[in-house]
DNA sequence: GGTTCTGCTGAGAGCGCTCTCGGCCGTACC
DNA sequence: GGTACGGCCGAGAGCGCTCTCAGCAGAACC
């Protein structure tokens, strides 16, 4: 004891009365008198007492934590240090986590061994997991294994999601542009494994389809801002005239903005560039990007919430709406929309 | 039973053992026959068994999270989602913990009962925790707590820590600066709460008066982009012959090329902009910022394996080297530095 | 005075696992 | 044959806590 922390034991003794009421006492339940109160206080703040959080929920059957999941694809280094999307999930989290006693804990997946992993996360669930990054055949499989789970984009069917009008933000994207009388609206799509980018694309390709303009879409790739300055660059080898790009995220769009300045075009003067997302990358570019939000932290904020509420419905979802956001990338507003 | 999970004892009894051997079989230690083992993890695999985390952690004694504790002292929203910091702080500790079977559990400690939380998550502590954006004395009472702990910025004198050379890289950043034939080099500096952005104050201010130059320095506060873009302006109202810039982080930067573009003037060409940190945002700057590389991923990645390797002795040091990285923003290098 | 009721309190049984210790058996050696 | 030894295995004691349940006062009522 001298050496070690102190347990409930030791806090008993000094005060003179059983674990039970030492519990009682530190849980604030009703059941112990106002005198005992006092003495189990007065031992628990001598002896610097802090409760084993572990054998705690143990004994309770409920530890209280939020488990967020993201599955890696990319080689190693990848999701949280590279894109702001992590940061904003995990962020929304916490403003709720923030004072309700409940832990966050994140876990890292890799493609291989994915399978086992998820298993072993979903069999240690307590309050619930966010799903983030996630196939659907994998969120399929955690929320067969445990049903307190939430996805960050809709998967599979069953697998409760909170979700964005992707396919109606892009349409709106490209219809701002055309607004503004853009009418070489190329596109840079992101991964085909993302069924985020696959919305988006579709929305693109309904819009211009529907305003009677020409597809210029091309693939970009994995949404690092690399690909999105290499595809703009191409895009604009082989389509001069665009004078209009709708990107499909920020920070593929950053890239973009650098590769058609670089080549000596104005933006937006010359080229038009539309974000997706409205993340840290939107506004560090310069000029800063018109994209489409996707308000990620209140969705994970939600869906901490729905958790904390206790089982989600199978096949749940809540959509959230998206909205234009008009900086400079696309004309100069009134007055710079960040300040 | 068949309700809720299988236990432990669920598997010896199907195999027709005792727990010990299912104990010894799934955590693969020696004392148990081939057959038996065969046994053990046919029912394991027929059950659907996985260990429950929170009893083994308490029987053995010995949980493994590594902890994160970042206090914040803006409103709330903060952090995360603000800045890339934090997101690499967390890619560098997972680039570790991936594949150790260790957790990673993020606190977020609000400014208010900071000591309380501070106290309770000490208590906590399993294999570590790394300390982000902590004062001194919060540092030191966390330290007093629990051994177990590094900090991602040097604190006080006992706490260990990771630590950067933020005067020295300063230094060479004015000197770099100098050395393209910048004379009216101004600096936008960060809060005078954090350690790191007076080190980097100290750094440009002995560097401008070793080289003769005039000390063009203003307080831009906090480190966020908007900072950077009113201080930008207000310095070039101020002094409108500035030829470069300084800048205490890349956020504050991109907010200052934004402002330096806005206000008609040429990045690098007229104003040659530097940042510090080496994050998203330098990149995501059009033009890309140069910077002083803080390799925050690589530190802690290192504090999480010191942590890993056992208790850290008071006091301790590791100084990581910062590394100038030439980008467009002081001057078009031969080939871009991000391809 | 006897009964019932209520409010405190502590004993003790777990929560699901780890890990020590001792028993048992088979082999090796004298 | 007797002893020593080493490899397997199971019984059982915890880990630090929660929570039920029974006991025991003291108050209230007839």
């Amino acid at each position: 004891m001298s050496r070690s922390k102190p347990t409930i034991e030791d806090v008993a003794r000094a005060a003179g009365v059983s674990r039970a009421t030492v519990s009682r006492v530190i849980n604030n339940v009703p059941g112990a008198s106002g005198q005992l109160r006092a003495r189990v206080h007065e031992a628990v703040a001598e002896l610097g007492y802090m409760p084993n959080q572990t054998a705690r929920a143990l004994a309770s059957g409920r530890q209280r934590a939020v488990d967020v999941v993201a599955v890696t694809y990319s080689p190693a280094t990848g999701w949280l240090g590279t894109h702001p999307y992590y940061s904003r999930v995990l962020a929304g989290i916490m403003s709720v986590l923030e004072g309700a006693g409940v832990q966050l804990r994140v876990h890292a997946v890799g493609e291989a061994g994915a399978a086992e992993a998820i298993d072993a996360i979903a069999a240690n669930v307590t309050v619930g997991a966010v799903l983030t990054n996630i196939t659907p055949v994998l969120a399929a499989r955690f929320h067969r294994r445990c049903r307190r789970a939430i996805s960050m984009v809709a998967t599979a069917a069953s697998v409760p999601a909170v979700e964005v009008d992707n396919v109606g933000g892009a349409y709106a994207a490209v219809e701002q542009l055309y607004r503004l009388g853009r009418r070489r609206i190329a596109a840079i799509h992101g991964p085909d494994a993302s069924t985020c980018a696959l919305d988006r694309r579709t929305g693109y390709a309904r819009a211009v389809r529907q305003l009677g303009l020409a597809d210029l879409g091309v693939d970009g790739g994995d949404f690092v801002r690399e690909n999105g300055y290499v595809a703009a660059g191409r895009l604009l080898e082989r389509h001069p005239d665009v004078d209009a790009m709708f990107v499909a995220c920020d920070l593929m769009a950053a890239g973009a903005v650098q590769a058609i300045t670089a080549g000596g075009r104005r933006v937006p003067q010359d080229v038009s560039v539309m974000g997706f997302d409205d993340s840290l990358a939107a506004v560090c570019s310069n000029p800063p990007l018109s994209t489409v939000r996707v308000p990620v932290e209140e969705m994970a904020a939600a869906a901490t919430r729905l958790l904390l509420d206790g089982e989600v419905p199978a096949g749940y979802r809540q959509q959230f709406p998206v909205e234009l956001v008009l900086r400079e990338s696309t004309g100069q507003p009134a007055v710079p929309s960040f300040l």
